[in-house]
DNA sequence: AACCACACCAACCGCCAACGC
DNA sequence: GGCGTTGGCGGTTGGTGTGGT
């Protein structure tokens, strides 16, 4: 039973977002913020449901997003959360503010998941076919180091998570030096026809909007061949910085109906744009609290 | 070159909690 | 308090890319 899911509606597209709908949809959440997505299909003319459009933004368009594989650090952060939390992707995507929960679900599913077996099964048995619990005991003081050291590694990367969480998120997405190399192609190309500072500014970004909405189907068809969501992808740093770049002239843009953006000069503010839940922003004994001072405070109690 | 198997990841689905009326 | 709507979350799926034979 249930209620009906909000995509069999007559109409509404499905399956890869093309380039013109994240245009449209940037374009959207430009002009009025992220949020109120109901809203979204019917201001946009997007034939695509709320939910998809929120989705489509939060793990793949929303500014500040790092895309690539990930470091060591952020492997060992994961793998340390996911064991205190459990499968709270969201949760623990909240102490990787660069990675959406998609990102770090995928990740645990196709790499961390099968990475732990591995250990696992080595760790279970020996070369000699000893049970690890007979060699645990003997070997407890390596052991023991090994988890101090895994414990201070994911100290030193939480302690860099929330240093970003605390630090306004604007400080972090400030002006780098536009690598135009590192849009989506079809973005490149509209940069090129237009400006060679592509992205400086917001105005640029709505000229070159405005542009596209205008430019005539055949061009379009020729983007949309040329385009797909995997060209998004180019080395990760400078992924990076091509989201961070984004996202300032995201932040430099203001908008007409809205002041969502202009709001997001706090760390809460910016924090809620930047797609953090409410819980968090609350601060109500929050989570992030909770694991700071078990992770912080000192372990004795853990190496006896 | 063609086929197959596997890996990866964007997107979807269904459930649930929060919220407003 | 009941009900409908919306947004958020976690699990799963299916399309695409890639490497091996």
């Amino acid at each position: 039973m249930g209620r009906p899911p909000c995509c069999d509606k007559l109409g509404v597209k499905k399956g890869p977002w093309t380039p013109e709908e994240d245009i449209m949809l940037v374009s959207f959440v430009q002009e009025h913020g992220p949020g109120n997505w109901r809203t979204v299909p019917t201001h946009t003319g997007l034939r695509r449901c709320s939910k998809s459009c929120r989705l489509r933004w939060t793990n793949y368009l929303r500014p500040g997003i790092k895309r690539g594989s990930f470091t060591d650090q952020e492997e060992k952060m994961i793998i340390q959360l996911q064991a205190l939390l459990g499968n709270k992707w969201a949760a623990i995507a909240s102490y990787l503010p660069e990675r959406t929960d998609n990102d770090i679900k995928n990740y645990w599913n196709t790499h961390l998941k099968k990475k732990l077996k591995k250990l696992e099964a080595n760790d279970l048995y020996s070369s000699d076919g000893h049970c690890l619990s007979s060699i645990k005991s003997a070997s407890r003081g390596q052991w023991e180091r090994t988890l101090q050291a895994d414990i201070n590694t994911a100290k030193q990367a939480l302690q860099n998570a929330l240093s970003l969480d605390k630090s306004s998120p604007i400080s972090e997405y400030t002006i780098k030096p536009i690598n135009i190399d590192c849009y989506p192609s079809y973005i490149k190309q509209e940069a090129k026809m237009s400006t060679s500072t592509y992205a400086s500014s917001a105005e640029n970004i709505a000229k070159l909007l405005k542009q596209w909405t205008r430019s005539d189907s055949t061009n379009n068809s020729e983007q949309s061949k040329a385009s797909s969501s995997t060209q998004f992808s180019c080395n990760t740093t400078n992924n990076t910085n091509a989201m961070t770049e984004y996202s300032s002239s995201f932040e430099s843009f203001e908008p007409s109906n809205s002041d969502q953006f202009s709001q997001a000069t706090t760390p809460e503010a910016a924090g809620k744009f930047y797609g953090e839940s409410k819980r968090e922003l609350d601060n109500e004994v929050p989570l992030s609290v909770m694991l700071e001072s078990w992770l912080f405070d000192e372990n004795d109690d853990l190496l006896i």
